[in-house]
DNA sequence: TAAAAATACTCCATAGGTATTTTAT
DNA sequence: ATAAAATACCTATGGAGTATTTTTA
């Protein structure tokens, strides 16, 4: 509810590049420039220093970033106050979720909605995809949230965040000293894998299958029943696993474990929330605008 | 800096009304009409009761329109923080000022400039528009600020707000019984005017000439030399007067003096600020954007 | 029945995209 | 040499206008 072009503008501060705001926000690079442009031109200051690659903020746009932090915060208390006005703030709402999800993603937003909404009560089925997707069928749960896109016609997907499998190592790994490397060398690092059937290595077999490759030119030493073995084992081995970002996150955050970049490969996946087709308003709406308002770090795309 | 939508929601909430909302504005009914019912989808919720004519703000209304405020209030500041870093915060400005601006539109914003910028020395000259001109033409003020628009090719003009000429009558005045009379009834009140040349007496002739009228064809009772003369004159009398609508807004806001609309005369003219053709940056630029945040009760529409 | 809001349409300004050039490391 | 920002140009969506109808005090 704020100007797009603030919006804007906080995408390439935080980002600290044009380019990166704009696949943040969906909009190309030049779209960026030209909003950036506007603003500056509107308050007579210039907001970044341009030192060619690296931009930097100026002390205009300190001050800008302050402000928008500030109005951001409000705008989300608005509406989340005209939500609290409008649905039922009481009931029951039953949630399901597949792993990585329930696991790493959910917990936060329960929490915060526990606590604006004490009055409902949650529950939260842990299954996979296909196992929530029957249980949404059958009238098991309200709603449900996946990360695959298994396109059934009952069934109405909302986009919720767009999440990245990304290739990860122990922080002393001598193997890995680079940061980034070819997807070449891939074929050669020693890799841990979750189980056959798991939706990680169904979305990596897919990509690889795109470059020509299959699961059978790599190197997998090991194959673990799940992402918390697989993180336990790489702190204490020189082996690399490709797990989802937000399940690393917080190793990643307190330097246990590093993110090795492969040059041009990128796997990304959708996150989902799932409706029967017709159900509108309730609990479960208000739900999805809860999530979306205080979960938010890779707002998604509609590919 | 906050998305238009608010804006004008904003101007509906104060105005309670649609139209008078599209003129303050400068937009048109049918569009403030779409705005709300944008942002009415967008938040799932009423914000006005449409009772025919009347409008009400709903409970959803009312929660918008604490935050609006805040958020304009915020989006001041942002404005004003970052013209504090681009200008000069010291140094003297000479201001010049026509009779009805430097009376009642000035004062409040000279008082509030001096406490953002109490490092700026501000004097005021107070002449009639034609002396302003010469004064800015002969260097001795860098800003003026007028109520007519005699264009000079030296001289470039910045609208400001838009002035209302209304009709005044004491409170208690009989004869002006309604609050809204026909042109025809003009002719036999009995009226009090301002001196020969001033430029109210100016624009209200001109405005009756398209009416095919002429001041000969009023009942003017008397002449008197100042605009403070003439409503403490009303206050005491049946008579009426056409004063500028900022001269007389307190006494209208405290019930001494009251406005009788007349049907389709309106009396309009623009407040301007006057700079020297090419004269760019510096004190009377930010002292132009610091009064147009300060001072904004009727938005100049680019007529 | 009159004043205000809603609806129906037409049009254009601007936000966005693609392709390319410039710049700085 | 390369990665990122700026520029140029084109297109299309949505915001604004005009004209008209609906509503209710």
């Amino acid at each position: 509810m704020l100007d797009y072009r603030l919006t804007v503008f906080d995408a390439v501060a935080r980002r600290r590049s044009f380019t990166k705001a704009a696949e943040e926000l969906c909009i190309t690079q030049p779209a960026v420039t030209r909003h950036i442009k506007e603003l500056e031109k509107q308050f007579r200051a210039r907001l970044f220093e341009r030192q060619g690659n690296r931009i930097a903020l100026t002390g205009a746009g300190l001050v800008m970033q302050r402000h928008v932090m500030n109005m951001q915060e409000l705008s989300r208390q608005l509406e989340q106050e005209i939500d609290l006005l409008n649905e039922t703030r009481r009931g029951s709402l039953k949630l399901g979720a597949s792993t990585t999800i329930a696991q790493y993603v959910l917990p936060p937003v329960l929490a915060k909605f526990h606590k604006a909404s004490r009055d409902v009560r949650l529950t939260l089925l842990n299954a996979n995809t296909e196992q929530i997707e029957q249980s949404l069928l059958a009238g098991e749960i309200e709603l449900g949230l996946i990360e695959g896109d298994s396109r059934r016609r009952e069934i109405r997907y909302i986009p919720f965040a767009i999440d990245e499998i990304v290739l990860v190592s122990g922080a002393a790994n001598v193997t890995a000293s680079k940061s980034r490397i070819g997807l070449e060398k891939l074929r050669a690092l020693p890799l841990i894998m979750r189980e056959a059937g798991s939706g990680t290595l169904e979305v990596l077999t897919h990509e690889l299958k795109n470059r020509n490759m299959k699961l059978s030119d790599l190197s997998i030493e090991m194959s673990l029943g799940s992402t918390e073995a697989i993180k336990s084992y790489l702190m204490h081995s020189d082996c690399m696993a490709f797990i989802s970002r937000h399940a690393v996150a917080r190793e990643i955050e307190s330097g246990i474990l590093k993110i090795v970049e492969i040059d041009d490969f990128a796997i990304h996946r959708q996150f989902s929330f799932i409706v029967l087709q017709g159900s509108v308003g309730g609990l479960a709406d208000y739900f999805m605008r809860f999530a979306g308002r205080q979960y938010a770090p890779l707002p998604a795309c509609p590919a």
